[in-house]
DNA sequence: TTGCTCCTCACGTCACGTGAGGTGGC
DNA sequence: TTGCTCCTCACGTCACGTGAGGTGGC
């Protein structure tokens, strides 16, 4: 029998886990003294903590270490749980890839500009949402004026106050000089009925859309799109749907220069 | 303004990690009611939550990225965090890669054998050793015995009470039918004289040794043998050095049958 | 008025690590 | 006797999550 610092020493254990292992079961001394409660451990003892030492490396909690060295698990039932560790795993390795991916994606970023862009690219997802919508081509962006005026007048004509989300989806794939496929839409709470041009739909949810804010007029909005086609491209996501352009200042009439204003795009993204 | 709740919507963060953020002073509502403790958040703060999410994916902590966002660091500076991060993460997906080989290595020996090994290896690192040694070419193993009278009598002789640490070293890289080159080791705390057969020397450190635990007479060691070795190759290493053989049980002989004895294996180890 | 939103404590998480303050063993 | 080892509390870690119990706002 050896004393707790020794038993220690061999196992390259912590004396603190060790103990804390006694108080959870996990690992008990086969004896304690019990008016010095000085632990002792046998050599045997070894085979047990260098299995616990192997399950917590494959990632089990104490808890489940417990259970599984108590109850004798089936090497059938042990394959299981070894096979669900593997799947973890292999997700954490993708995760951690990822990441990795978007660190060197600043990285070139500071490179080339010689400084941090004021554009911070993150992933979100969107839930479901019901709008009313008018969609049409226009010569450009900042032509929409229109399109938001006519689906006003069908808000106020249906007597419902608009929520405060509204935004353009842009449904052009690639880059216009003119002939703008746009659609405005206001976010709605009950089922309306379409009218002309304005027509009622929902918007399926997205798993993950890649965002930006950018913060100001309309006419520096460009430097946001670029920083964020760049963030798409270099992580390795394709665009899968319509670029949504959010309207985050109030009272949106489509046509602002506030300098306050805020806008955040929105690309459903996917790898 | 907007509330707590419809900011938390917005940008895909909880409540209660907005609260946090709050007390952590990383993200102050620029408004709280005084009567009612209600904070009202600006969009314009998004911009800020944006950068805060993007640094806490990177691995930042909260404290860090409170300095970095009040400091204002240059890009100089923050490209240096960066390339920290990016070796940092790279580590963990080696790390992880690993863990998956060894869960990899569990799952191969389940299927072949359809039982749990009795044999879990894991890795340890060794401090440097002072022994006193004796080493020779014996025909087989269980021959050693003659090693470990030379050196009790030399032991006695300096009475110099042997330590618990003993074993012996397996000189030969592959396996041999006859003429096994074995060095018997008794730790010392001081320095000695060598003497006839008998030397006195240093092992080094080993950053990391391969260790199994074997319960039972020497017999049936084999088994400990085959499983260490396929675990070493199945995960990638290759044996840097001797093996140890390190006798557990006290007052080992060299010969013992007794069948509460402890052994550990261990080779020293390299990617 | 009702249900929804928001508030502030206080405590929990996970696997230990870090002292403080004291005692046993050679 | 001295220094080393061991002991038991009690609290800290990190980034929040989970209630409990209560109140404001439409």
């Amino acid at each position: 029998m050896i004393r707790i610092g020794d038993f220690s020493k061999l196992s390259c254990v912590t004396v603190k886990t060790l103990r804390f292992y006694d108080e959870e079961g996990l690992l008990k001394p086969v004896q304690v003294d019990q008016f010095t409660g000085y632990r002792y451990y046998e050599f045997e003892q070894l085979a047990r903590l260098h299995r616990i030492l192997a399950l917590r490396d494959l990632g089990f909690s104490i808890e489940s270490i417990a259970q599984l060295l108590d109850q004798g698990l089936s090497a059938a039932q042990i394959h299981g749980m070894l096979l669900l560790r593997q799947s973890e795993i292999r997700q954490k390795v993708v995760d951690e890839e990822e990441r990795l991916s978007r660190v060197t994606s600043w990285l070139s970023q500071i490179e080339q500009e010689d400084i941090v862009s004021e554009y911070d690219v993150v992933l979100k997802s969107a839930e479901p949402i019901r709008v009313a919508s008018v969609r049409a081509v226009v010569p450009t962006p900042p032509d929409q004026g229109a399109l938001w005026g006519e689906l006003g007048s069908y808000m106020a004509e249906q007597k419902v106050r608009p929520t405060s989300v509204c935004f353009s989806l842009y449904h052009d794939d690639e880059f216009k000089e003119h002939d703008w496929d746009i659609e405005v839409c206001e976010q709605i709470q009950a089922e309306l009925t379409p009218k002309g041009r304005v027509q009622v739909r929902a918007l399926p949810a997205e798993a993950k859309m890649a965002c930006t804010i950018h913060k100001g007029p309309f006419e520096t909005i460009g430097k946001a799109y670029d920083a964020i086609l760049k963030w798409i491209d270099v992580n390795g996501y394709h665009i899968t749907g319509a670029c949504r352009e959010v309207y985050l200042s109030p009272s949106h009439d489509g046509s602002q220069v506030d300098p306050d204003t805020v806008t955040e795009i929105q690309y459903p993204v996917a790898k």
